[in-house]
DNA sequence: AGTCATATTAAACAGGTGTTTAAAATCTAC
DNA sequence: GTAGATTTTAAACACCTGTTTAATATGACT
């Protein structure tokens, strides 16, 4: 076997910085072929196909965070009184461990997400569900933890808009940072971010409950 | 002069549809002339690009949303004390006022929203700050009065993360709908799910404010 | 009726897309 | 060193995109 390292490495980083440019349907394969500095046909025949393609570049950062988020959900179980920042903080860890996969990991990572789940719609809400379910029910077990009194359906709606904030900010972080440099003098990194949403998802899930009309 | 009306207004009907459906950049001119049952030359000839069609198709709900949104800022700032449960109370009326500009309309106005910021990014971003500055220069300040303790940055912080809580949940609210009724057989309307995700904004936005390491 | 601007149409244009093919090059192992 | 599997390559494929062209049709007005 030749060494299967570099053409579909070279790939995999060319793809995923363009991606999280400028989104999965907006990077042809030329380009990222062009950028890797390989032939056009060998994404297919390393890959497949595009779709193939963009899921492996997910997958390669989705291992890493998940385990980690995982590890960090179990530690917080086996606490005594769980608070809903500590919940979201802990998301914290995993995400900064991205950038020892990559340079930049963690802010391409959540640029990709942000792609991903407005690209796409349904499919990769799939993918989560069926992959990494278990996770996702421990978030929802530590929510209900600290948060007794909010009905299920609660749970789930705000978990969503949480999903949405997180998603929508990393999405266009690029720009929120800049935005915030010109008009407030005021630099901030990707941690910075993420330290300013998290005050403002906690107080949302931990809204006082309200009778509704549906 | 011809009647003017038939096919341009065909045209914007078949194109928001499809828009609201499957976004911009993945709705082509030529579904759009096939269901408005029109010759494909006529999208160029009367808004002269697909650019401009897009910008047409959002413009007529814009106007109308504005306007009565920008109305309903004036009167909640001739008000003694305003709450923050109010300020985002006042999108309530204006947008379901879209429902009689057509069937549907304030859903699809919603996910026309939604897909413009997550498709085109800065584009729309600049469109709205220089054709609808002032109304959103009344939000700040409607804001600013209900949080007098927050810092500017601050409010543009977390206006964007409310903007993203809502483009996203708007964006995939048939999804959030159809998960509602057969996960938690909860039957909810786009109102309804308006009502859900105001208490959570109110709440982000209002959250305390603590020290930050950006 | 005839004029003229407006509107519609079929056809072609130029460029881009993901994917496939079959030949050439490269590496591994006997 | 040669056989055999693996990888790389240039070229073509079939299809789709937004836009333009030039001819035709339609309507209002004198």
């Amino acid at each position: 076997m030749k060494r299967t390292q570099p053409t579909k490495l070279m790939i995999l980083d060319a793809a995923e910085e363009l991606f999280a440019e400028s989104g999965f349907k907006d990077t042809s394969l030329r380009q990222i072929t062009g950028r890797a500095g390989v032939n056009l046909a060998s994404v297919n025949y390393h890959f497949g196909s595009k779709k193939e393609l963009i899921q492996s570049v997910l997958e390669r950062y989705l291992q890493v965070f998940m385990h980690r988020l995982n590890e960090s959900f179990d530690a917080l179980m086996n606490t005594a009184s769980v608070k809903l920042h500590d919940v979201f903080t802990s998301f914290v860890e995993p995400l900064l461990a991205l950038d020892e996969v990559r340079p930049k990991g963690a802010t391409v990572f959540l640029q990709l997400l942000g792609r991903g789940y407005t690209d796409s719609q349904g499919h990769l809400r799939w993918y989560f569900a069926t992959h990494y379910g278990e996770v996702l029910e421990k978030l929802v077990q530590l929510v209900k933890r600290t948060q007794p009194d909010l009905p299920d359906s609660e749970i789930f709606w705000r978990l969503h808009f949480t999903l949405g904030t997180f998603v929508f900010t990393m999405a266009s972080s690029d720009a929120l940072i800049e935005i915030a440099e010109t008009d407030f003098d005021e630099a901030v990194s990707l941690q910075g971010l993420v330290n300013h949403v998290i005050p403002y998802i906690a107080a949302g899930v931990s809204a006082p409950v309200v009778g509704f009309k549906n």
